[in-house]
DNA sequence: GATAGATGCTTGGACGTCCAGAGATGTCGA
DNA sequence: TCGACATCTCTGGACGTCCAAGCATCTATC
């Protein structure tokens, strides 16, 4: 179809792309909201698969992982399964289950409140303790040290998304 | 345990308390870059809320717009599925199970290109041209035109978010 | 105390994403 | 022509997220 020589349609970055296309069908207010929305989608899909890469070898996902640090930082390395989706802001079916999957592993326990028999509490174990610390260790070295963005930048997107998240109510 | 009136353990912002928890265990120099990888997992959690209710009416989520709104920009409305995954920057199996949704809604056909059979081409049809051009109408109104942030903000926090991606190699 | 309503958690199902592997088709060199 | 390899797509399964519905337990009201 195309005479180009490095392939056909050549796209250097669909995100452009798209802006592009947004502007040429008259969607001039649009489109850089539609150019940021599809960026922040883009970028935690790849910051998604640097984390989990890092943790693959400790046999945890991000989500898993978020659960296992929670609980070493609480006191008693204990909290309630609806404590922990305010907490991590997720759904109490996630929680139900990551928490499921780390049981699996030995990674956690689970224990019913004696004052109030409906409520479960997540209990790290000791072998949950060591793999979130290894885990964290390694996180901190490979992608939080190194987040693609210098000091400054990595401040200022912190405090864009602040504001976005602000302004969605959360 | 604590003797605030409001409860127990108010946390206003939980990635404002991962960050002090961060330095507190003396990690930091990942303490900041947590906190953005933290946020912007957050953001990107918020915003796909918003789009997936603006596009619920019609029956689509995120994922199969993009497919739709791939398919309504390209010549003749069609596009092979490995050539979607590469621009959409999915994996293939995620356009395989987009494009099955779709054929069912009756917004896609399938069709194979005679000079290579190998090659499957996603078709969208008049109706599928129909409902992606009233759900961008509504998206470009209810998020990609109020997105959350003034319009200078919105192209700083674009901007950071194209060097992360360049900085993950996309 | 008994019953109605609230709360905490889980289950089952739909959807999206990724991986591993398999089947069909094309291409290239012996 | 034939066989080896590459390419395109799909299937099946694991995991995460969300929704709707259900069960167990607690609380409040009479």
């Amino acid at each position: 179809m195309s005479s180009n020589p490095a392939g056909d349609d050549e796209i250097r970055d669909p995100i452009r792309e798209a802006h592009r296309l947004w502007e040429a069908h008259g969607w001039l207010e649009a489109a850089n909201g539609m150019a940021m929305v599809t960026s922040i989608v883009r970028v935690h899909q790849l910051l998604l698969e640097r984390v989990d890469a890092v943790l693959k070898p400790y046999d945890l996902t991000f989500a898993r992982y978020e659960v296992l640090r929670l609980l070493a930082f609480a006191s008693n390395g204990r909290v309630s399964m609806t404590r922990m989706g305010s907490l991590l802001q997720v759904h109490p079916t996630s929680v139900t289950s990551a928490v499921a999957r780390l049981e699996r592993q030995e990674l956690v326990e689970r224990l019913r409140r004696t004052t109030d028999r409906r409520v479960v509490l997540a209990s790290i174990t000791d072998h949950g303790r060591e793999v979130v610390e290894a885990a964290t260790v390694r996180l901190n070295e490979e992608v939080f040290e190194q987040p693609g963005l210098a000091p400054a930048e990595v401040l200022t997107a912190t405090r864009l998304m602040t504001d976005l998240r602000a302004a969605a109510g959360d």
